[in-house]
DNA sequence: GCCAACGTTGGC
DNA sequence: GCCAACGTTGGC
């Protein structure tokens, strides 16, 4: 099992709009590398829901329940999207200062590259990120 | 509101 | 195919 970052701006897509929903199509990414890492999802594969811009932190977990099929809001068709739903909100969420803050996480692709929508991460960032949301 | 990072576009 | 100009993202 692969674990996984994405963002969204909170004002236009947060998590507790997820959980109203349910399951949603993770449209909109216009980005090759991100939409790299999206091909390479797998059902069940495990993702944190970051709040880019607002909030600025990660705030719960979500479960890969569609793998990639062409983006419903592109009609180039070059484009394709995965479908995710939300399985635990974090307890408290992980701001980005307190991830910088981690030498564990130190080599976590999003903080290297902070523009990219949708990153790998590691299990054991991944694990760790989840204990930083019990502390 | 500013600015750094970085992707894309377009002239050559 | 290179590179400058420009647009967008996202943190602060």
């Amino acid at each position: 099992m692969n674990h996984w970052l994405m963002k969204s701006e909170p004002d236009v897509f947060s998590y507790d709009d997820l959980v109203k929903k349910g399951k949603a199509e993770w449209d909109g990414v216009r980005n090759h590398a991100a939409q790299g890492h999206m091909r390479a999802m797998r059902k069940g594969d495990l993702a944190l829901f970051y709040h880019s811009n607002i909030g600025v932190e990660a705030v719960g977990i979500m479960t890969i329940v569609e793998e990639a099929a062409p983006d419903s809001t592109d009609e180039t068709g070059k484009w394709i999207a995965v479908h995710v739903a939300p399985k635990e909100k974090l307890a408290k969420p992980v701001t980005l200062k307190a991830m910088k803050a981690d030498s564990a996480l130190a080599d976590m692709v999003m903080l290297r590259q902070s523009r990219l929508s949708v990153s790998p991460l590691t299990k054991a960032q991944f694990d760790h990120i989840v204990e930083l949301s019990k502390a």
